[in-house]
DNA sequence: TCAAACCTAGAGTATATACTCTAATCACAA
DNA sequence: TTGTGATTAGAGTATATACTCTAGGTTTGA
């Protein structure tokens, strides 16, 4: 593999770990076993190394993201559109992490994930419309529906900055991508008062997959009571 | 005021505005025009600092929402919660912005703020059964209040982080205590399909009051489409 | 075969950051 | 007045961090 493909697999899987402020370009040279000069050779500065990393997390969420608009949609289209976007969400998931700094110090960043943003919100909302279209939510005016998917958009981006602030420092219940879909419990939660009636049962069913397993830990504990 | 007092301030004023991560000790040191020296002895580090915010944090929360039991909630109750919420959110709002960071420097912290937002989940699901005792939205099994109330809190506090990164970089819309209150809007589309019908004009209503005003700015425009 | 282009090592640097240390000053009670 | 403890100034330090520079090696293609 290149030296530069290299760098940017080692810096994700190290932002991903100890989070991007906790990662210098040194760690990254050093992780590598290359000099800095090296690294710096490939790329300017550290912003760059995560500019290049953004447009690939871009590249693989529009890649799943891009919704038939021919044909109405299903559950299953659904339910696929869920695990992609948390798929996603876990091999990058440094990155909502530490945003508002990376936007503050990257203005050709800030620009392009205010666009990555919109089309995602869009996506949403021509999901659920092919969902509607489908018969398997109800209509919605215009207006309810940005709202909703914007709520979406909330729970799914943050889904994972809640479960590591909801853990405790044992590692036992350290986030996993297991955990991480469980956000797909939440998001289905939010869909659920909008389901045509014969889908409800089917839906609640599949629901229960990705709820949070009782067996008293501490994340579940959480979404009880202490 | 106490120089202790006054260092507790004006850090917390610095950290909303330019972000933990961007406000050293020498910075607060200086805008405060005392030496570090001084600040070093009234606290032991910059994470002394950053807890003592938090308590201050947790104890407007926590008096805010305390929720009675011995009586139905109204919904002049509900947009009182939500309002103290979102002011509360205003004032401490570097907090959740760098969380993550902040958690895995401070352990103390890391402790005490689970059980906060293991309160906070607590007193969420408190007012929905004090808003289904009082009539206004329909009871429901616990397993879905527990989801719901996450559901809200993810929107609750990410909504600020959501303003940040949606807007440009032009100072003209950029987030303030007005837009943040727009937060309210996103709440009250999750509880719409839970209202008892008698209560559903009136709900529509208020929330019309907190939705993005559509003169076409960045951030609305996100709301629709790009 | 040879030069140009590409790649790499590694020492080095300017700056920032959290924090320390000592000596001085202040407040105030005896 | 004087002594004592609380407070403050400000120079200073160890470490980290992003990044540079030079010199040398390697590939490639003509």
């Amino acid at each position: 593999m290149k030296t530069r493909d290299k760098i940017i697999l080692a810096s994700l899987e190290l932002f991903n770990e100890r989070g991007e402020r906790n990662v210098t370009t040194n760690h990254i040279a050093a992780h590598l076993a290359i000099s800095p000069g090296n690294l710096y050779y490939h790329f300017r500065n550290k912003s760059d190394i995560i500019y290049e990393i953004f447009l690939e997390y871009e590249k693989l969420v529009n890649y799943y993201l891009q919704i038939p608009d021919d044909r109405p949609l299903t559950l299953e289209d659904m339910m696929f559109y869920l695990e992609s976007v948390f798929d996603g969400l876990w091999s990058y998931r440094f990155f909502h992490r530490d945003l508002e700094f990376l936007l503050d110090s990257d203005e050709r960043l800030r620009e392009d994930y205010r666009k990555f943003t919109s089309r995602c919100l869009d996506a949403i909302g021509q999901i659920f419309n092919g969902l509607a279209d489908g018969g398997v939510i109800e209509a919605q005016p215009p207006e309810l529906r940005s709202a909703m998917s914007l709520n979406v958009w909330l729970v799914v981006t943050n889904w994972m900055a809640f479960l590591k602030t909801a853990h405790g420092s044992d590692l036992s219940d350290q986030p996993s991508i297991h955990k991480l879909k469980q956000g797909i419990y939440q998001v289905l939660t939010l869909e659920l008062p909008y389901l045509m009636p014969e889908y409800r049962e089917t839906v609640l069913a599949l629901r229960d997959k990705y709820r949070p397993e009782l067996p008293e830990t501490r994340s579940s504990r959480l979404l009880t009571s202490e």
